[in-house]
DNA sequence: CCCTGAATTTGAACACGTTCAAGAGGGGCG
DNA sequence: CGCCCCTCTTGAACGTGTTCAAATTCAGGG
């Protein structure tokens, strides 16, 4: 229930005048695409399922792929709650990052039959929905800065430059975990909580280990590499 | 020019009918991908500079994604093909493992425009095309082996179960390089090669610290996780 | 030389995502 | 009230990937 970056703002209950209509299209997409899938869901089906002109869903959303790109968004903040209850009750950073991973395939599980398509548009560089896209940027920062209070909220001891560049590379691996998830045919999806709890305490050892001797060199050359590709 | 593995020989000149229809629409379809991106290639275009119709095109590719995969297959042979030069001089690892990866980005290149689409279905888990489905499993073995070969031919000392385990974790390091290199729009995609080279001695120094004790139990646990996620 | 069955080829037709010119509604202003 | 202008709505039309029943080609047997 957080405010969209919309204009209009959600306080009083007259907004702009389609506002209802944009919500009814998103909705009844949201509702078919869980029923039927994302390819066997027609924009004319979806148009006129909500009771509008199938040019009218155009007016409201750029494109089918662009009503996807709305889910990205409410799931992005369904995780963001999700994951609070348990950021503000863990202190330890092994069952923080826990938490927060397992919190965003909670949220994703109702739609795990049409992720397909989702990772499917998520894929192309040159979709603005691509997730390291420009224009996902702020979702994306939303969501790093999810594991980067994960990792600042813990008792977890380490290196400035590690502490700095981690969440990133969190995110990163939640990508990795999310990709799994989508390929992911076990049931109720099982393995991807095992692959969360084999994986978090090896993060949480390894970066535990980071500031040991032996490690510093391997840890100062991935955060120069990093620093590199970022430009 | 190395063999198809279609079930007719190439030896005489006279294989099946449709055989060279087959490559005249293939070759045809890759130009065009090439000089027009994937999206603005239309199948009405391939079959009319083709010369056939466009019912044609299908009698021998299943859909337009079906002619990527052709590119996918033809791609991996030529891969190979580049590595081994690299393989059959160097002994070391890091520079047959850097080889590989190079070779596989320098066979790539030509495509840089049109990868992203390529991307796009490689991401579908649903689709035939994913490089973790079933039906890629031949040239995703072919990969794999590759990597294998980049390690059992080095000099590198090395753990056997880790020995074992790490080849497919080195194609699927690949596979991040490759969704790197689709999104990599600097000049001649340069940061990718700056991936590549600085990842392959993180890769390198890791492998050989894997048999220091301070390591062993986080390497078991890796171990025994992938073995799990394996089932 | 014709006949038969399989392989190959054809192109019109279909379903879908998307576009767009045209209109409907409705509020502000003279 | 009349006019204008902006927001919203419509649905026919376009381009695309794909399908399919029919036509064509061809090798080999009679």
């Amino acid at each position: 229930m957080t405010e969209q970056s919309a204009p209009t703002t959600a306080a009083s209950g007259s907004t702009a005048r389609g506002e209802q209509t944009r919500q009814l299209i998103l909705d009844t997409a949201m509702r078919l695409f869980r029923e039927r899938g994302y390819a066997r869901t027609t924009m004319r089906a979806v148009a006129q399922e909500a009771g509008v002109a199938v040019g009218n869903a155009y007016y409201y959303f750029d494109s089918k792929e662009h009503l996807v790109q709305e889910f990205y968004a409410g799931t992005q903040r369904e995780h963001r709650a999700a994951a609070d209850t348990v950021l503000a009750r863990e202190r330890d950073f092994g069952p923080r990052l826990a938490g927060v991973l397992h919190a965003g395939i909670d949220v994703l599980s109702p739609y795990h039959a049409f992720a397909g398509a989702f990772f499917k548009t998520a894929a192309e560089p040159t979709s603005p929905l691509s997730p390291f896209s420009a224009e996902s940027s702020a979702p994306r920062d939303m969501s790093i800065a999810l594991f980067r209070e994960a990792l600042t909220g813990s008792t977890a001891k380490l290196d400035a430059e590690l502490r700095e560049a981690l969440p990133e590379l969190l995110w990163l691996g939640y990508m990795g975990v999310v990709l799994y998830w989508v390929h992911d045919r076990s049931d109720g999806q099982v393995k991807t909580r095992q692959l969360i709890d084999g994986v978090v305490p090896l993060v949480d050892r390894l970066v535990a280990l980071s500031r040991l001797r032996v490690l510093r060199p391997v840890t100062r050359q991935t955060l120069a590499l990093i620093s590199t590709l970022r430009h």
